[in-house]
DNA sequence: TTTGTTTTTTGATAATTGTCAAAAAGTTCC
DNA sequence: GGAACTTTTTGACAATTATCAAAAAACAAA
């Protein structure tokens, strides 16, 4: 689905705006693997996933932490940097062939204030991934391995397909072992 | 502080926005143990905190587990109950006496929709809150208890004087005694 | 102060999950 | 198909944290 189809789905757009996200936001193509940002950098663009599954991680203590993974439809930045301007602390990689529709900051700021319906735009979408990281964190804080693993298995059954089971148990929060002997036990 | 002046530390809010604001909000004062919001109400309130102290916790298992704390100038409310309409699954409750500003849902969605300004406040405040909440997200990621708590201590120590051991101890993600013993060795 | 109540600490033990190492299975590419 | 590489599984063991029970400490009320 195109970002403007999405957008649609929030507020209705108008053919003015419309046409100005069109001509601000810009399609781009790129293969499984592609680093979009890396740590220390400043991620200064919002990417929306027509295609494919790009993942967040970062490194602690010399281990690969997946910190999210986002799918079609979805957007993926490292917000923490888009947001507040400081150096990203996650590496935004491809796991898949993708198309993304790319949004820079400086557009994005513009559109909020030409188009202040934008701002209503912006709001809800934040408010939405808020509600998703309080339910991670409703699971992160006492559920058991083996809970989190099945809840995941319910909400994003594809993502099981879709990624390595190193990058899956990290975003969990256990070890690749750990995972790999729940699975074995059902 | 004031919802007022809080606000304006964000955008600056002009003197009919000012005087909507005092009309639709109310000041309530309550007591320490205060029941705000019981799991399966809806919440329908945006809580802004003047002085006090507040949390949110649920049962799982029987055990009670916080979920978060609200401090001075900072916003209490089941968001997603708040957001999305739905029942609320925690129970809200003072902590101190508190002095509030409430703000309900209807009255919001009319300053959004008849001050448009009001929009990006309430888009930057979403966004702030949720880059506290990925902070958190990697601490119960990957950190052990002992860091978990130091990094509490560092980042609101005076909440540990003012909450619980227990209290802490859930909203950390570990057992009381656990945490109890955390402190014991240092 | 004394008594009753709640919170925190301590102890013994069990369960869960992590670590390290190696084997097995699956992929990729020539 | 087979070599080289990556991912997943398995095993033995260690570390962390939970559980249950009881003691100690802190707090509140009469």
């Amino acid at each position: 689905m195109s970002l403007i189809k999405h957008l649609s789905s929030i507020i209705s757009i108008s053919q003015t705006l419309e046409r100005e996200i069109h001509s601000v936001s810009k399609k781009v193509s790129l293969p499984k693997g592609h680093t979009l940002i890396d740590i220390g950098e400043r991620c200064t663009s919002l990417f929306f996933i027509e295609t494919g599954l790009v993942r967040g991680h970062y490194f602690d203590d010399g281990k690969e932490i997946t910190n999210w993974f986002a799918q079609e439809e979805e957007f993926a930045t490292c917000f923490y940097s888009f947001i507040a301007g400081k150096p990203a602390f996650e590496i935004i990689q491809t796991l898949e062939d993708c198309e993304l529709t790319e949004l820079n900051y400086t557009s994005l700021q513009k559109l909020y204030t030409h188009f202040p319906e934008t701002e209503r735009i912006g709001r809800i979408i934040t408010e939405n991934y808020y509600i998703k990281l309080e339910e991670r964190i409703l699971s992160l804080q006492f559920k058991t391995a083996k809970e989190r693993y099945h809840k995941l298995v319910l909400s994003k059954p594809e993502l099981l397909q879709r990624a390595s089971l190193g990058q899956i148990a990290s975003y969990l929060g256990i070890t690749q072992e750990t995972l790999s002997r729940i699975r074995a036990d059902l």
